[in-house]
DNA sequence: GAACAACGCACC
DNA sequence: AAACGGTGCGTTGTTC
């Protein structure tokens, strides 16, 4: 039996306070909404033969599983599918997916809060942008379960419209290509991988994070001083109408954005040296550090002393996924010298294995590889299989420095231009196009790779990746294709990968907690480090490459995400 | 006063 | 001929 389940809760923090209030079904035979959840939710959920459409499917789970419902029920994330249906929508919020099926948005609940006013509007700690934050709990049941029926009819019917739409997509591949059924299947798979991630969750070493938050506070009050001293206005702000008038009396240009207003970015800061550009630059460091990723780790840990962050399935529109409350895959990797290893401050210091160790698995130089596994670029790929390192290789053929030629790898992953090959390598432009067109003179199976991405975004608007993953182009930047079929056909080797590896830890007490995009951590238990070849094997498997292999490095730290060493009991 | 744009910066 | 890709999260500034 197919069903929409759709829980309203008292707020979006299972692992903190909040709980749910009531829980509706919607299928043929009988829609119901009850408070909290009753049997016959348990028993819905608890069938393994029952197919239940959920919209983010992954928080109604967590308050789930928060009151102890077993959850055996296929679960089909409705805002996962929507992304394999329709690359490019700017938002998969239900009230906007309705939208294309015909239902208005049911904005009923907000307007009750708004109109009797049960928020309060704060300044979150460390913060300085005031917030509003919903009593749920006031909304009284009649408006309140009216409200979440309609929301599973909206699932309900959603659902029923991706798996038609998805069903054509696939019908109308010819059976020798890619298929999306099999992304279908993947992702749906995976919700469940990423929801008993989720639940694991990352230990927080508490007591370090205060303390580096502390520091930090002072860092950047201390930088606020010196540079009110100066420029000798007060009070300091961090803003281009405070700067200008300091750097135009210095004599100092300044560049401009594309919107034509003065820019005070890094880039331009950072090659002055004077006083106030690096006492602006200490700012905004200790500022970011101490608010966006100290005080966020504080604030967002669970009653169990767990980050439980939210990997969104669908964040990206190619099929990278992408991570939130609190963002784990952009928190710093700082380099320090071998002297300060001991007391450097690193953020990642933060993050303890809550077992005995992490292990961290990550694909070396993953979309450069599968770029020239794409393209057929056999002489690179020679080179990368004999042990070459992929920017020393392009380096050598086009005798260049490995820096430029660095440079000129990620340039061409992201579609970049000569003009800003020029700009990132101090160089004129006449000299960018020179070496853009020696690099391609150099592989030219990965040109003919590029152009051919290209045309097909133009002539047909969108691409199918290795698994089978539809992507739409922009119509007016088809030179993102080639990234589009990159970028996310790592997602999917990545996520095909998870699920296996997922299965395989069903039968150990280590369990994966992070991805972040070509890594993968484990939180493992001492004694079992013997799986990891077998979960590296699993990795490397998950593309079938036709000509050059997916390669997969393993660091192991016994104390944080940070002070890794490389797993040696595998030298192949 | 709140929503929206623009900017800046961390990651892959 | 030329076009750097994708995120999340915080601030300041603008607008209605």
């Amino acid at each position: 039996m197919i069903y929409a389940i759709d829980t309203e809760t008292t707020g979006l923090q299972p692992y903190k306070k909040d709980k749910i209030l009531c829980t509706a079904v919607w299928s043929e035979a009988r829609q119901f909404v009850c408070d909290g959840v009753n049997d016959e939710v348990r028993t819905i959920l608890g069938d393994p033969t029952n197919t239940v459409f959920m919209h983010n499917a992954k928080f109604d789970w967590r308050f789930f599983n928060q009151v102890g419902v077993t959850v055996n029920a296929k679960i089909i994330c409705t805002m996962a599918l929507a992304r394999l249906m329709k690359s490019d929508l700017h938002s998969l919020s239900l009230a906007n997916l309705g939208a294309l099926i015909g239902h208005a948005k049911d904005d009923s609940v907000k307007k009750y809060l708004d109109k009797n006013k049960h928020y309060v509007m704060e300044i979150p700690t460390g913060k300085k942008q005031k917030r509003k934050n919903y009593d749920f709990s006031k909304v009284p049941r009649e408006i309140l379960h009216p409200y979440a029926l309609q929301d599973t009819k909206v699932t309900y019917e959603l659902g029923l419209h991706e798996h038609k739409i998805l069903e054509e997509i696939s019908n109308n591949t010819p059976p020798n290509l890619p298929n999306v059924k099999d992304v279908v299947i993947n992702e749906n798979k995976l919700t469940r991988v990423l929801f008993k991630m989720e639940h694991e969750g990352v230990k927080i070493n508490h007591d370090y994070v205060e303390h580096q938050r502390r520091k930090e506070v002072f860092n950047y009050m201390t930088a606020v001083k010196k540079i009110e001293n100066l420029t000798g206005v007060r009070p300091f702000s961090d803003s281009r109408f405070y700067y200008a008038p300091a750097f135009k009396k210095a004599g100092v240009p300044v560049p401009t954005t594309d919107k034509g207003n003065p820019t005070f970015a890094k880039s331009v800061l950072e090659p002055l040296k004077t006083p106030l550009s690096e006492a602006i630059l200490a700012y905004r460091k200790a500022y970011k550090r101490a608010n966006t990723y100290y005080q966020s780790y504080i604030d967002l840990v669970g009653n169990d002393g767990l980050i439980h962050c939210n990997f969104r399935q669908a964040g990206a529109y190619h099929g990278r996924m992408s991570c939130s409350d609190p963002n784990l895959q952009n928190v710093p990797k700082e380099s320090v010298d071998a002297e300060d290893l001991e007391d450097a401050a690193l953020i990642r210091r933060c993050f303890i294995p809550k077992r005995d160790l992490f292990a961290m698995l990550d694909y070396d130089q993953m979309e450069y590889r599968l770029m020239l596994d794409y393209a057929r670029e056999m002489e690179m790929i020679e080179q990368v299989k004999s042990g070459v390192d992929v920017h020393t290789a392009a380096a050598e053929l086009m005798r260049v420095d490995r820096f430029t030629a660095k440079v000129i790898n990620f340039m061409l992953l992201y579609g970049g231009g000569a003009g800003k090959l020029a700009e990132t390598l101090g160089i004129s432009l006449n000299d960018a196009k020179d070496l853009k067109r020696l690099f391609f003179a150099k592989l030219p199976n990965v040109k003919q790779f590029f152009n051919n991405a290209t045309r097909t975004a133009e002539t047909r608007g969108y691409i199918f990746n290795w698994l089978g993953r539809r992507v739409y182009i922009p119509k007016d930047k088809p030179y993102v294709a080639a990234n589009s079929l990159i970028a996310g056909g790592c997602a999917d080797i990545m996520k095909v990968a998870m699920v296996r590896v997922d299965a395989l830890l069903d039968d150990f007490e280590s369990k994966m907690c992070l991805n972040v995009h070509d890594e993968i951590v484990l939180d493992m238990v001492r004694g079992e480090e013997n799986v990891l070849p077998l979960v590296r094997k699993i990795m490397v498997d998950a593309y079938p490459h036709k000509y050059l292999p997916m390669s997969v490095g393993i660091d192991v730290s016994y104390t944080s995400w940070s002070d890794k060493k490389p797993y040696e009991h595998d030298t192949a």
